[in-house]
DNA sequence: TTGTCAATTGTCAGACGCTGCCATAATCTC
DNA sequence: GAGATTATGGCAGCGTCTGACAATTGACAA
């Protein structure tokens, strides 16, 4: 009684159940990235992960299917948003002015979905470890092989290209990804760097594509 | 008594050991991705591979650092033979036609080194089950990131660049090597093609790599 | 409120990957 | 051949991950 009587429309109040599920897992989540940052990721066991969460250890394994995947979970959002923004790209651009504006973009509007969690300092941490923990590195590299596929579809529909038969969206993507990949790297390699320097050596790279692939270097 | 008086210079004659070893480390490959062949790389035990080369298991993680090592053992044959092969290419080339010349030929050389441990049909076979398996996948994209480092060094040195200041070597290497995963993971996904469709599609798509980055694709 | 059903969780046992330690056996050196 | 080196096997143990079963908890209706 005296429940809250909601629109009924879509996002149906989630019942306490959902809730105590979700906070489990943002709880699961936070203990897990402390604890990497805290004494790095090979010597975190899952045992600690979930004492520190309160949970037993099986529990931590009915919401992550590994270890690994505990690390990945706010990269989730970073690349769905990612991928929003390139829908939403006007259709006159290029393909890669496109990808260029929505990677731009992007890493702006992430910051509070990602906040809600852990906060944005802890967040970044977690990147710089995943690029120097090399069985976390292998499995960003194969995510973000997944995330280039998704994108040449996306890139084949708003040209109405066919990828079966039309290599050019995939190859952009591969070029495309290179880039991103390399910038992630420079970036966590050089310390504390921010958002921002990340803004400008994204950008800096794009720019580069063009120049890199020209028959004579020495101008 | 009666040894080989060997002419003294560098490639000392192996003692038995030596050759023991480099049988045992053989068979321990063959035995492991003719396994990995018959039944998939998750459900092979190395239990299992150790009982086929008859040695203990223990004695496999002696030649190998983990299961997924063997998998990609005949891989370093083919990436270092790529390296040399990109060394040799005339200094007047063009830094994207000497990784194009050098892709397409070390492709032919590489057959007898392979061959002489496993038949190429398993090799290509253990190629495909790479693609495939999630875990080795990630491990596969790693070491090619890693061969990416070590390409964009090569051509900062041709080219008379610091690495350090121009990014253009490994933004170069970024775009070439995305295009040789995805002409790797094409041909993995077309069932039973050979190195010759290999060698086509490898050059069909380097040639795209201009066109994906123009403008206008609507041509 | 109470009872029923479904979902979540904890506990236990066990497979598998991997490592350290020590004893044994094989090879190499003199 | 004796002694030093090195490869191998056996064993105990840690950590990741899974299946099965029982207990607990929330959802829903009588």
């Amino acid at each position: 009684m005296h429940a809250i009587e909601d629109a009924g429309s879509r996002p149906a109040p989630p019942g306490l159940r959902e809730r105590k599920k979700r906070r489990t897992r943002d709880t699961l989540i936070r203990c897990a990235l402390e604890l990497f940052a805290l004494q790095g990721y090979e010597r975190t066991t899952v045992d600690a992960i979930a004492e520190a969460a309160d949970v037993s250890p099986r529990t931590f394994f009915r919401y992550f299917a590994g270890k690994e995947e505990v690390a990945f979970a706010l990269q989730d959002s970073v690349e769905s948003s990612f991928c929003a923004a390139l829908r939403e790209r006007p259709a006159a651009e290029s393909p890669l002015a496109a990808l260029r504006g929505a990677v731009l973009t992007s890493w702006d509007s992430l910051g509070e979905e990602v906040g809600s969690v852990v906060p944005l300092e802890l967040h970044m941490r977690t990147y710089r470890m995943i690029e120097s923990t090399p069985a976390l590195l292998a499995v960003h590299l194969r995510r973000l092989s997944e995330v280039e596929e998704r994108l040449a579809h996306e890139i084949a529909r708003r040209e109405g290209l066919d990828l079966a038969t039309d290599p050019r969206p995939r190859v952009l993507l591969a070029a495309f990804g290179g880039v991103m990949r390399v910038t992630g790297r420079i970036w966590g390699e050089q310390g504390g760097a921010g958002m921002t320097e990340l803004r400008g050596i994204i950008a800096d790279h794009l720019d580069q594509l063009g120049p890199a692939l020209a028959e004579n270097w020495r101008t």
